[in-house]
DNA sequence: TAGGCCATCTGGTCCT
DNA sequence: AGGACCAGATGGCCTA
């Protein structure tokens, strides 16, 4: 989890390329990259899980190398983005200690549970005193009520609520 | 110190 | 062809 106080190196790299829209290309930047580069490179030759499926490249080229921190940089702007709408998604989620930061995984796996939760609730008002969805005689009838059942396989209603009050509990006693 | 979580690099594959 | 997406590998940081 990053409740981190001190940055990496290499986030602090990222975070500057980020906000500041520098580019990696520095020149001392660069050479580091492509020592690590190099290094890994040596690492896996010597005995990985990877081995042989790997195409060499044709590093020794520049311009490959420099298509390749391109490359890097952008897979690097789509992990943050990635993370953005993580972190919009932890901000949505409700009942959680602002001070302890959601992991990715929980934060799925709560967010799943409460759209589960927040159904069952939609539903058990329609069939009270909400009009039926989409103008169809009952609630039961509703493209809603259908979709939603065959979306949640056989597990039961109250297993939402249960799971995600169970989920919440469990995050705050951990915190 | 081990384990969890993360950011980054990397090469392969898919898509436009 | 080039960019987006994906998954594996790696190493750093933090906490129990």
């Amino acid at each position: 989890m990053k409740t981190k106080n001190k940055p990496t190196k290499r986030k602090i790299l990222a975070d500057k390329e980020t906000f500041h829209s520098e580019p990696t290309s520095s020149k001392q930047d660069l050479e580091k990259c492509l020592r690590s580069r190099d290094r890994r490179k040596g690492e896996k030759a010597e005995g990985s899980k990877v081995g042989p499926a790997r195409k060499k490249s044709s590093s020794g080229s520049r311009e490959s190398n420099l298509r390749r921190l391109e490359s890097n940089e952008r897979e690097r702007q789509r992990m943050h983005k990635l993370n953005n709408a993580f972190q919009a998604l932890r901000e949505v989620i409700p009942h959680v200690r602002a001070e302890k930061k959601l992991s990715k995984i929980e934060t799925l796996t709560l967010a799943k549970n409460y759209i589960k939760c927040l159904t069952s609730t939609i539903l058990n008002m329609s069939n009270g005193c909400l009009p039926p969805l989409e103008g169809e005689g009952s609630a039961h009838n509703s493209k809603f009520y259908q979709h939603y059942h065959q979306q949640r396989g056989d597990e039961d209603n109250e297993d939402h609520l249960k799971k995600y009050s169970t989920q919440i509990h469990s995050f705050r006693e951990g915190s």
